[in-house]
DNA sequence: GGTGATGCCGCAAACGGTTACAGACACGCG
DNA sequence: CGCGTGTCTGTAACCGTTTGCGGCATCACC
């Protein structure tokens, strides 16, 4: 006890001598410190009931020993992790880089980890879903993107005590933030239609590459009803569907672009589409904007750089609002769960043209 | 028992709160099962000495409770975490999510939770290696992601304990995964000096947007080298460095192309900086592969829609080296780390021809 | 039928913190 | 001087697992 003090005291960093097999609990401090555990404990952590001279001291000495707290033994022992679990259906897409790089850093600055997991399928999805309950303790909260629950899914989880924000999707248990998918499908889709396009392909997203049905569905619903509402119905031999990588979407741009009823323009859910589509139409010498007009949905980095006409969504936008949502959902005050939704944007480059005359 | 009632009396808010259900612990399980919680322990994770009848027994009375083992206590008691962290400068980077992805397909696959951390400047460097140290219990093993240590600082946490395998960048005291950088650098400038081009800007990556130096120098000592084999000496001003954002690069393009010495092709350290030459070139009229050529390092998903020659490097391979390297480095018999060095591959599409005569 | 060896299983001690509760002390005021 | 009030601090009971060690059958083998 006073040995310790003394030896702090005389200056020499203990800390430098600390080899690998010297676990500084918080005891340690305490004894050195001549307090007790559970004034260390307040003081690290900032609460209250503590003196100011008794604060400072402890801070020291903790800074001398170099003491890290055992984050498991905290957790256990608080009931709460600080850790937030992010599925997405996969990380390297671009659109969820972002949402992921967005959140993160919000989250970071409020003091609390990301913990990241892909859930591609159905059955991972499940297993998420089980591991990431409040009663595990892995995490204090969830965000779904783009991973859907069913609501009573939600509700189930809910139920439990679990806590989460869904983004692209929309559940009445969860909060949530999602954009106006029925409108990107009609505002790409009445601006192809009033440069004069009649025969527009519709490349849609593979649900078995996204656990979201709703995106795809809502966009081709707006598709659908941009046409009605000029008293068109598209052709059903007009709509094909890939996963969201541009070889994918380049091979079916192919198939639409030889078949009998052949686009003048393509609707692409997503710029990664559009990207194959573009390839597509360089592989058969089209011009874009000019033999071929395509539009696509998210404004992806790389957009700008093709020229492609595009809805865009504010993914950052949509990663700091999610981040907000968390965090008043993680206030001790239980609250409604909260839908935010968010403006798109029509971007026009020079993806789109008039239709060629045949 | 009324007795075990009595004994949690303290009055606690335990999670007695309203729907959340009474949380099942281990000895509900072990009581339903009529064994210890130490055999449902053992049966529950697989371990040996658990006679078969049993270990089904257990295993059906939990599914039945639907019980869900709490991961701090767990981790408390065994001292192992089952996560790895992760540190990447910009989560949303093409080459760090990708590299990410691939990174969590292997260790979910193995059991682990990926932790992930942006990490873009020193402060939080610090940060990240004091958080993650052995001693917090946070993570059993670190990945980092161009996020650099000297070898001091890597010396200083394998001293501490720590576990960590290091992409992009070199130390004596981590396992890491490289690629031959020099090689890039004089590979790409090669290709662009035997398509006679003698004006060759060099479009390197800040220091301020990545910690770590050495791609961006070993990257530039390849172009020196290249032309040094050539018996050239580059223009200093044809040099000059940016983000790896294509805003940026752009920005930067437009001043070299607009500068005395002005270069008939461009060597760009990333496919993004690439990106964005491709749109100054395409601001100032000049057609790609003809008025200005370029190459870039990556291959990148849209490269190839854009038809960049380029320095692929297999950043789906290096993820799995990577985690192959972590698992052999968390298993007990502690070996020397381990360096692996990948091979990159030029891409030759069409952004490189011959210097327009002047 | 004794004697180890072997396989299952339970007891109870960690693991390293957090926090409810109560005690100690200083101070102001009637 | 007694008493209430408020601030600071310590005691000790948890939090829910894992695991070393020892007990006890069962079994193989002389």
């Amino acid at each position: 006890m006073a040995d310790l003090g003394e030896a702090s005291l005389a200056g020499r960093p203990v800390a430098q001598t600390a080899g690998a097999g010297s676990p500084v609990r918080i005891g340690d401090v305490a004894r050195a410190a001549e307090v007790s555990t559970a004034t260390v404990s307040r003081a690290l952590r900032g609460l209250p009931h503590v003196a100011t001279a008794t604060r400072q001291r402890v801070l020291a000495v903790a800074a001398e020993l170099d003491y890290r707290p055992n984050l498991p033994a905290a957790r256990l022992a608080a009931g709460t992790t600080n850790t937030i679990a992010v599925a997405v259906p996969d990380p390297a897409a671009w659109f969820n880089a972002t949402m992921v790089g967005a959140l993160g850093r919000e989250m970071t600055a409020a003091g609390y980890d990301l913990l990241l997991s892909g859930v591609a399928n159905l059955d991972e999805r499940q297993r998420f879903i089980e591991l990431n309950g409040v009663r595990s303790g892995r995490s204090d909260a969830v965000v779904l993107i783009d991973v859907a629950l069913d609501e009573a899914a939600a509700d189930a989880f809910v139920a439990q005590g679990g806590r989460a924000v869904s983004v692209g999707f929309r559940t009445k248990a969860l909060s949530s933030v999602t954009i106006d998918n029925v409108a990107v499908g009609s505002d790409a889709t009445q601006f192809l239609l009033r440069h004069g396009h009649r025969r527009i392909g519709l490349l849609s997203l593979d649900s078995g590459d996204s656990l979201n049905f709703s995106i795809p569905a809502h966009r081709a619903q707006g598709y659908e009803q941009a046409h009605a509402d000029a008293g068109l119905t598209p052709d059903p031999a007009l709509r094909v569907s890939t996963s969201n990588s541009w070889a994918e979407a380049r091979q079916a741009a192919h198939v639409l672009l030889h078949s009998a009823a052949r686009p003048s323009a393509i609707f692409a859910m997503c710029d990664e589409q559009a990207f194959g589509v573009m390839l597509a139409a360089r592989d058969l010498g089209l011009r874009i904007g000019e033999g071929l007009s395509v539009v696509g949905v998210d404004d992806h980095d790389q957009s700008r750089l093709v020229g492609l006409t595009t809805v865009r969504q504010h993914v950052a936008r949509q990663g700091a609002v999610a981040a907000e949502l968390l965090l008043q959902m993680l206030e001790p005050s239980v609250e409604a769960p909260q839908h935010v939704q968010l403006d798109t944007e029509l971007i026009i480059r020079d993806s789109v043209g008039s239709p060629s005359v045949d």
